[in-house]
DNA sequence: GGTATTTACGTAAGTACTAACATAAATCCC
DNA sequence: GGGATTTATGTTAGTACTTACGTAAATACC
């Protein structure tokens, strides 16, 4: 197994809070030398008040960039200290209208060589080091942006495709077979007596019989799996079709299908056939898109009193190639 | 006054703070959807102990940045959930070594791929903005060690000693006379009734005698005075020197002497004694620079109970030019 | 070899937030 | 103009840390 220290990217998160807090405590340790009360965090607060006069706490919350709580408590905090002063907004009285008192007028005017000496040394610092880190962070929040969560979501699932495969039976993952199917069973419906039969003994119920039991693997997770049961001699059914929740939307089923239908033909069925229910439409798609056709009847002799919906396979172009993706 | 929107870097403390929360909450929604039960704050610790093996507590709290008692307490949940495992360490029965258990060697398998789909996502969307963030972050990081604090104090200091202005009195800052005084006073000796009463009606008791007072400015802060006192006709007394406790080693002191020596010369004084304390070794150290000389014996007419140390100025070349930096 | 110091860790309390909920005032919508 | 919705804020509880402190084990020092 490989080392994960290239990964460096994915610790960005605890780095940045880390540098996050010396710039604090610097703050705080410049602030305090100079005699002044003054605490670091309150900067983004105590500028926008000063640049931009007296605000209300839902829009000092919203140009900061933190939540309404937050400066709710921070100002509470500021005024019974006397930083900040309370005027109710006359138009709005839910408003709570916060301005600089004559305390904090003060010490940003103290404060203010201080801030000087510390954005030149740290100008000048990264100026000679060649980085310019308010540029690069701007463009870095601007990319961590709104869509980059569902861009790794398909990257994942690119990822997951190709490293997506259907193998046939092996007894080691037996377990699997049943807890796919009993998740989704327990779900949409409930466990029947002719499931927990199937589901735990597909050695005697499934193999034996000439049919086959398929399983799709992601690494070594199993997050698919289906039977095809021979029900009489050249007649095949397709059943007990299942994919983990969380890998759905990665063509699973598509492949299972695939594998089933080709495990059909290598056994020389005559007939393919399922029984399904109406409310799975996803599933349902699947099968017309893969060659199966709804049948005007249901099955005669049904094992199952939840399905309501008989649909028999046909050999067609589309169904012949069986392509691997979505 | 004007806007502290271009203090950009000073508001940095709580931007990286946010970007921080954004990247631990991308990690999470991703583990989320892939159906991990990790954390995103967790990354530095599990990689350590895949990539180095179990730790100590102590061990990964070094490693990882951040205080014992953090990695204390996240293992503690972490083994309760069953991620981590510990084994007492044999030698050093105070340890507690941390080891990845089952549970989580399995998360790391299948969050592999979302790691990599994370880091390339990301590492192709900082590449085609041309920023190298995690290059900056290194040098930013180097460039905020452990000198930065000084330089930027020192910075402060001679932003300070070009704005410091010492002027004659004024009847708006007597309180400030007072003030200073009474500050040092008491924290080195107590307020004798003496200093009460010159303190605080400066004007009968300094200046209606010909003498001075003079304060030291910071911008609109008063942070020094002293007195120029006439005893009787030509004889000056230099008295009441006082320094903000946050503002020493500015020189103030030193430019409030200078002035000091300049009006006694103005107003053609014969003499111009002090009297101190051995116990304010730096005091002396500056009216001895300043061109005062020992007296053998104690004033002998003293006023001041706590005064063992009697000074009279002599004209020198270096008193003459009273240069203004320390 | 016993005492002082250091080290490793745990625990308690505090801080700076967030999320989730509650509430009153304003606004919308006929 | 009266009920439904939205908005602005406060409140509560929880999280992820920190600092400060306490304690046992290991080490250093005569």
């Amino acid at each position: 197994m490989h080392a994960l220290a290239d990964y460096g990217l994915l610790a960005l998160g605890s780095r940045l809070r880390a540098i996050s807090e010396q710039l604090y405590a610097l703050a705080d340790e410049v602030y305090r030398l100079r005699g002044l009360g003054l605490q670091g965090r309150w900067f983004p607060l105590l500028r926008l008040l000063h640049d931009q006069g007296p605000q209300s706490v839902g829009s000092i919350a919203a140009q900061i960039g933190q939540t309404h709580s937050a400066v709710s408590q921070l100002a509470d905090r500021l005024v019974t200290e006397g930083w900040l002063e309370v005027v109710d907004d006359p138009a709005d009285r839910r408003r709570r209208c916060l301005s600089l008192g004559e305390r904090s007028r003060e010490a940003i005017r103290q404060a203010r060589p201080a801030w000087q000496a510390i954005v030149q040394e740290l100008e000048q610092r990264c100026a000679a080091a060649g980085i310019d880190m308010l540029q690069t962070l701007s463009t870095f929040e601007a990319l961590i942006g709104a869509d980059l969560a569902p861009a790794i979501a398909a990257r994942c699932q690119a990822s997951d495709r190709a490293n997506l495969r259907v193998v046939d039976f092996d007894a080691a993952l037996r377990e699997h077979f049943y807890r796919l199917n009993a998740d989704w069973l327990r779900k949409y419906f409930y466990l029947e007596e002719i499931d927990h039969r199937v589901l735990s003994q597909p050695e005697q119920e499934i193999l034996a019989g000439g049919g086959e039991v398929l399983f799709a693997l992601l690494g070594e997770q199993v997050v698919g799996t289906c039977a095809l049961k021979v029900e009489s001699p050249g007649v095949f059914e397709l059943t007990k079709m299942a994919v983990d929740e969380s890998h759905q939307g990665l063509g699973v089923g598509r492949r299972l299908l695939a594998r089933a239908i080709e495990v059909f033909r290598q056994r020389q069925g005559k007939t393919l056939f399922l029984e399904s229910s109406t409310k799975l439409t996803p599933a349902l798609n699947l099968y017309l898109s893969m060659g199966f056709e709804h049948q005007p009847t249901l099955k005669p002799d049904s094992h199952y009193s939840r399905s309501d919906v008989y649909m028999i396979w046909r050999e067609t172009p589309a169904s012949a190639t069986a392509p691997a993706q979505a």
